[in-house]
DNA sequence: AACCAAATGTTATATTTTATAACATAAAAA
DNA sequence: TTTTTATGTTATAAAATATAACATTTGGTT
């Protein structure tokens, strides 16, 4: 993990400042904890501290709830997108290696990946019909 | 103003998270405050809330007590870097300038600026005696 | 040694913030 | 229309913070 990761990934907000950050009440921020959309970690005596990127995904939750997104949505938002950054990653890694030492094992392995990346979106990881909202 | 400039003097943090980051007690923290050392921002209902920079200070204000340097000594280093940063962006803006249109004028402007910089720590702004434990 | 001031600890009290939970409500979905 | 979803509102308890006063420690002075 890099640097940057660790900093953003880090335990810093209360939640009165992460309401100001992004204007949302805390009844909203705790309800999304709730559908497990964020999860704050808690000091010892059980005050929810909130990272950097739990405040991006709190402001990307404002960004889809104003799109008329629901939560189960948002979730399924954030999973792909999860998948995705790993894919990216392990595709990034392919990569270099590959620089490094191109043997025709690796050549099918890369290939497949890049396969699968590009068919994301067409089927898979989203029960067909949820996101439907999206495409017409 | 630059951005970061913005980001980083953005008061976020209540004092506990600060204590925290920089493991001084609150007691301390607010003493320098007392001392105006920091003059961390205050929420409408009188809570302080400390920026990046703040955090700094506070940062460099340990390293410097623990290397015995008193309340005076760290409020004139403060101010002594505090100019000198004032003076480096006024030398690159110059400098800036002077790539755009160098006049006679302009480059014995620079000059003088210049020279003032390189004699900077040998008199002024500091009262002879109070920093000398640093040059022994 | 006795004293003094600087830095920090400790304690008490008042206010503010946060957590949890329950009930209320408006808008969207079924 | 009835349900469900997302959010508001209220009450209560616990934790965090502010202020101020007094206590303690420590290094330097006399």
């Amino acid at each position: 993990m890099t640097g940057s990761e660790i900093r953003r990934s880090m335990p810093l907000f209360p939640i009165g400042i992460v309401m100001q950050l992004t204007e949302l009440t805390a009844r909203q921020i705790r309800y999304y904890e709730e559908h497990q959309l964020i999860t704050p970690a808690r000091t010892d005596t059980n005050r929810r501290l909130y990272s950097l990127n739990d405040i991006d995904k709190l402001l990307e939750i404002k960004d889809l709830i104003d799109q008329g997104v629901n939560m189960a949505g948002i979730k399924q938002l954030f999973t792909v997108k999860e998948q995705q950054a790993l894919d990216e990653n392990e595709l990034q890694k392919q990569d270099e290696k590959v620089r490094r030492d191109l043997s025709d094992d690796d050549l099918r392995k890369l290939l497949r990946k890049e396969f699968m990346q590009a068919g994301r979106f067409t089927r898979s990881s989203m029960r067909q019909g949820d996101m439907s909202r999206f495409f017409h």
